[in-house]
DNA sequence: GTCTATAGGTAGATAGAC
DNA sequence: GTCTATCTACCTATAGAC
């Protein structure tokens, strides 16, 4: 089966209708993504593409809510790509590696939005992280039922797990495109490396 | 060979004498690190200790300087405590063990601190950050050379490298005192981990 | 060396014209 | 819906008393 990682990536947008509003969070993404989310400035996403700081107060209530949409949604990509890539895959081997493949490939193309969603936590309002941390929970969950069918030892399935999904988040820390192998090609070699921690 | 690490953390401010300078440094980690360094007022740092907001400069040219300082303190004690976990071991297996052991324990002990020196070098000003570099690079090439005593295929190693330091400094991110495994037994468990990936 | 008071700058957000 | 102009608040850093 083809993964169509460039499907799913074009969608990851989908559930902000095209125009200003996808435009602005898009922007918000790159400048987060490089920065952080403090240090960048109304003024910082509004020159990039080419609007009045006071635009984005006409398509979001605040910055805070901004930043809320987008973790939100990017959030909520990784767990639907995650979920989608073990469909109809019915071996244990398998699906972990399809998984993780997926998975870190995910955080390398979009090692920007990653960084805001996982390394910005701190930065949502108390409201917001409540809807966030559910989501997350989510996706913690689906990948411990996973790599269970490969630990024999119970005791040590939820350290583990952290370990594992550990290694793929962490490649939005260091991830350079151009310089850092190709995602394919990380979410392959990664994926080996999770089957060889998980058996060990 | 005891590793001494309660000595070894209580060294980690000793290019600081004690007095103010470091009373402020301790505070501002423990700020930085809950909240991230644009985020965290001068405030913040001067009423967890008892003092006004103007104290600081009387110690500390910028809030920039600050954190430099603390950068270049958590850097070199990693590097550090990194080397000397080797220190006297002549097996190369054993001296991985030593060094992933020593080097996740710490990111867990100071996991705050990790957090500012892992996650905020963006937030450093140029000349800051080449120093910064320097330091990381001795522990990427330490790491490295120990790491390629197990890794048979040599064209594998950089990616190899990568990965089992990033395993480790991610601790930083999701560790919580208390409800995460102590910082010894994550070591060794994480010793574990990383000897499987190098030998897959 | 530490404080209070404040200067100078800039951020998030709003008002009102078009 | 977008802009220009601006308000209010707060942040870094300094001045000057003690």
């Amino acid at each position: 089966m083809e993964t169509s990682e460039t499907t799913a990536i074009s969608d990851l947008w989908e559930m902000l209708q095209q125009g200003p509003r996808r435009t602005l969070a898009q922007a918000a993404v790159d400048e987060f993504g490089k920065r952080g989310f403090h240090a960048t400035t109304t003024r910082h996403i509004a020159e990039r593409i080419g609007m009045s700081p006071a635009a984005l107060y006409i398509h979001y209530p605040s910055k805070a809510d901004l930043l809320f949409t987008i973790a939100k949604i990017g959030h909520e990509a990784v767990l639907n790509e995650s979920l989608a890539a073990v469909e109809g895959i019915a071996d244990h081997h398998e699906r972990v590696l399809s998984f993780v493949r997926t998975f870190t490939a995910w955080h390398a193309v979009n090692h920007l939005l990653a960084r805001v969603i996982q390394y910005e936590l701190h930065s949502l309002q108390p409201d917001h992280l409540k809807e966030i941390a559910a989501i997350r929970r989510r996706t913690a969950d689906f990948a411990a039922e996973e790599f269970g069918h490969l630990v024999s030892d119970t005791s040590k399935l939820r350290m583990r797990t952290v370990a594992c999904l550990s290694l793929s988040i962490d490649v939005a820390r260091w991830y350079v495109p151009g310089k850092s192998p190709a995602p394919e090609e990380l979410g392959a070699e990664y994926a080996q490396l999770v089957i060889a921690m998980l058996r060990s």
